[in-house]
DNA sequence: GTTACTTCCGTAGTGAGCTACGGAGTCAAG
DNA sequence: CTTGACTCCGTAGCTCACTACGGAAGTAAC
């Protein structure tokens, strides 16, 4: 609606995306975010389509996109290549499965590690750096 | 045993450790490993306490503490602070324990976004490039 | 119309954890 | 004793995603 006005300056609009100013100058040297023209002897305006723009990089960087990545769905959009984005986002899941295990482990370790220091408080030698020198799984 | 013998030279401690000399090198200069003494026109020699201390600090890493953490640990080791050594994990494990619901977040949006881009397939707009507008939670 | 904030733009710096480079010195095999 | 691999050492570069800086130009409020 407001975004036929075009009312924000990148000041504006880093507001409203709640990202700092210099990251939506960034990512606009990346290419992820276009550069509205800029009328002579005047500044940039921006509107709801940045806003929008910028809240899908932020999320699909919080779903373990990286920025390169976040660069092809966003030109996979344009193209409406569903085929393509969904080999993406499942190639991601598996990523974020594996750091997920790979976190379980630890949790359970360091777990265990303060469990045993608990037990053994005052004792000489710390459980927790010896475990640290045995290694787990 | 073979550690009174000091037998290796940096491209060895390397190997048996699985790091690459760079890494020790770096590490040394961080403060996480010794520097042995080098002998007047020789090389330095490395021993069993090396590779010990080197897995102990890849394996701190894998648990998530940062090489300064793992400072901060291989200086409580000496100081046998248990104490010390417990509240650090269990920052740490609170640490971890974000990382993976967050994680299980994202893997339930990336896992429900594939499923409707299966259903929806052929569709004019991409449901992963949609959901990815919508936001989650 | 003056003051004070913004924007613009390029370039440089940050942090974490390495990794690479280059040239001199050292060691081990044959 | 030569050849080739390895070590030493300092410094520079890398990746990722920003973040900061500085000076000129534009804009908004009073």
């Amino acid at each position: 609606m407001s975004d036929r006005a075009n009312s924000l300056t990148i000041g504006g609009l880093a507001k409203a995306a709640k990202v700092h100013i210099e990251t939506i100058r960034y990512y606009q040297r990346r290419g992820l975010l276009q550069e509205p023209q800029r009328p002579p002897g005047g500044v940039r305006r921006y509107g709801d389509t940045d806003v929008r723009r910028l809240a899908f990089v932020k999320r699909a960087q919080q779903l373990g996109f990286s920025l390169d990545e976040v660069g092809d769905l966003l030109r996979l959009e344009d193209g409406a290549s569903c085929q393509e984005a969904r080999i993406l986002a499942e190639h991601k899941l598996q990523d974020v499965r594996e750091k997920i295990d790979g976190l379980v482990k630890i949790e359970m370790a360091l777990g265990e590690m303060i469990d045993r220091c608990q037990e053994y408080q005052g004792r000489i030698t710390c459980p927790l750096i010896v475990s640290l020198h045995e290694g787990f799984n």
